[in-house]
DNA sequence: AACTATTTATAAGA
DNA sequence: TTCTTATAAATAGTT
């Protein structure tokens, strides 16, 4: 007879049926929170949910289904939901490129100075030792220096550290890097 | 003294500042229930949200960096959100996969039985007609009745209805259809 | 950013 | 799953 609600702890609910419960309920509470920040705030949003049985709760702020699982949308809605997550993909894709261009940007930047000292290096040494000794090797190593900060960089981005744990099954798709080393 | 705090109604928030204050409160609360749901009901999820003024924001269960603005991630980071977002794409393409193909056996049956229909019809009236005529058309008429069918539902999914609002600028990638019908 | 009166979400029980 | 309600949490308005 008395509802008695108390603080939980925020860890996982061992007991199945409380946790579907609980699921329900908060992913309900959850949606109605995103949408409503999306009219107050005249924002778009897109919630995925992977339960741990593998189902796939979708709701997004440009639909008039939300809350409701994959498997009830048809082809049709489906391919819209598609597209919708290609937008997102094109959106992370965009600051990455840019991202990119604006370190390589930078890295020329930092390359320009190493020539640059080298070159004045160079003359200095030039100057004292009157001969044509050239710096060549260590002009290399500079860009060979700058170069490889940048393509470790790049090539950490290969790493298929799978984050998706149980979901990693269906994540198969090649990622386009586009890298710019011509190597 | 007294903060007076009153029942909103939901739409959009009109006062600029007051927006913003908004949308940040509740952008957190959003996060945080989306973080809590995770842990105790033992899934996955990733909360995706266009501000209005074209910002992107991205949390996902299996991020560290969840609530950071897409600015604020590297190129390994953006890397791996990108494969994230790709997994979620793949299920959604998976079911559409399996969508279809359940769409094209149920066709399938339905053309089968329209044939049998056919060809008992066309032996009926043979017998009464004692002739060799043929039914070509009738029966490629009703075998057309089916695959148009299909074919109307295949092309609606082509339909460019974008539904990403003012963020359809960046949405240009080509969709993958993957027709069975040679057509 | 901090505060707090209110509203809203929700845990537990039925 | 839905309803109820005591309690916890979020947040609107203000400073």
């Amino acid at each position: 007879m008395k509802p008695t609600s108390k603080k939980i702890k925020i860890e996982k609910i061992d007991n199945l049926p409380a946790r579907q419960v609980t699921y329900s309920k908060r992913r309900r509470g959850l949606l109605k929170k995103a949408g409503e920040l999306s009219v107050l705030c005249d924002c778009e949003f897109s919630v995925i949910i992977f339960s741990a049985t593998g189902k796939l709760c979708e709701s997004s702020s440009s639909r008039q289904m939300n809350g409701e699982d994959l498997e009830g949308l048809n082809i049709d809605e489906l391919q819209r939901l598609e597209k919708e997550i290609e937008g997102c993909l094109n959106r992370v894709n965009q600051t990455k490129e840019e991202k990119f261009s604006s370190e390589v940007l930078e890295l020329e930047a930092k390359g320009a100075e190493l020539m640059d000292a080298s070159n004045q290096l160079r003359q200095d040494i030039g100057m004292l030792s009157n001969g044509s000794v050239t710096f060549e090797s260590e002009i290399s190593t500079a860009e060979e220096g700058w170069l490889s900060e940048s393509a470790t960089n790049a090539s950490s981005c290969l790493s298929t550290d799978s984050s998706l744990d149980d979901h990693s099954g269906t994540d198969t798709l090649s990622l386009k890097l586009g890298l710019p080393y011509g190597g």
